[in-house]
DNA sequence: CCTCGGTATCGACGACAATCGATGTCTCCG
DNA sequence: CGGAGACATCGATTGTCGTCGATACCGAGG
């Protein structure tokens, strides 16, 4: 059974994964070092993907900004295991959050790990 | 023989490949279209690769922010053939800009369309 | 308990990308 | 005009990634 957007379940604690928020300075300001540019990369690895950034997008547009699994794989056009697959992807870079309530998994846009990236490009 | 920084030579008009600046919406204000999504995951893809960041950082650090690919090859410690692979990408992307002054190539990072993404993340 | 539904993991497959050596192209210069 | 040097392109190889079906896990409810 799918989950209504109504129902309303008391919010656990949402555990956040590792930020991946590489330290480094900004991409024009000094020459990146190897482990900067790599760590940088795998950043944007993340997020250079069209589903992962409708995933992100989707997430976001749905009201208290958060969705679960089965609310996903419908409006992608993409299976259960690889909407799963990126959400690991995304999760494991640290740009959404997991939470889960009863047996549905709730999924939140981590902001700031998206504004750090931004500052990361000047 | 490779160029001298200090040889100054006319500065003939710099060709600029088509710009990849997706037109759509910030990331989270809007659900992303599937054409949108491509677009902006191929931009994000021309970035997302250690060798082409450093190579946009190595650049803007050489004086005058300009740099050919004779430079580039040593500090980054891959071929030729390769250096100009990754250079073409970022030309494709419009992220830098080729300008040939004699026997040698001119690169030159393109700030505008780097700016362009950085809106796009918000 | 036992089943059912939501989600994650596994294994496989096809597509794509990063890299390099060899070679082609173009420019300068003698 | 012929050689040398800078850069691009080609072909091949290797590794990585996106995708899916099958299956395992796990909480909820009867």
């Amino acid at each position: 059974m799918m989950p209504t957007t109504s129902i309303s379940v008391n919010m656990g604690s949402v555990q956040r994964i590792a930020t991946i928020a590489p330290s480094c300075p900004p991409l024009l300001q000094a020459p990146l070092d190897v482990d900067d540019a790599e760590q940088l990369a795998a950043a944007l690895k993340a997020i250079a993907d069209p589903a992962r950034l409708r995933l992100l997008s989707l997430i976001q547009a749905q009201q208290d900004h958060e969705a679960c699994v089965c609310h996903l794989t419908e409006p992608l056009g993409l299976s259960q295991p690889t909407v799963s697959h990126h959400l690991k992807v995304l999760l494991q870079a640290g740009l959404v959050a997991r939470e889960q309530r009863g047996s549905w998994a709730y999924f939140r846009v981590c902001e700031e790990p998206l504004a750090a990236l931004r500052s990361l490009l000047a």
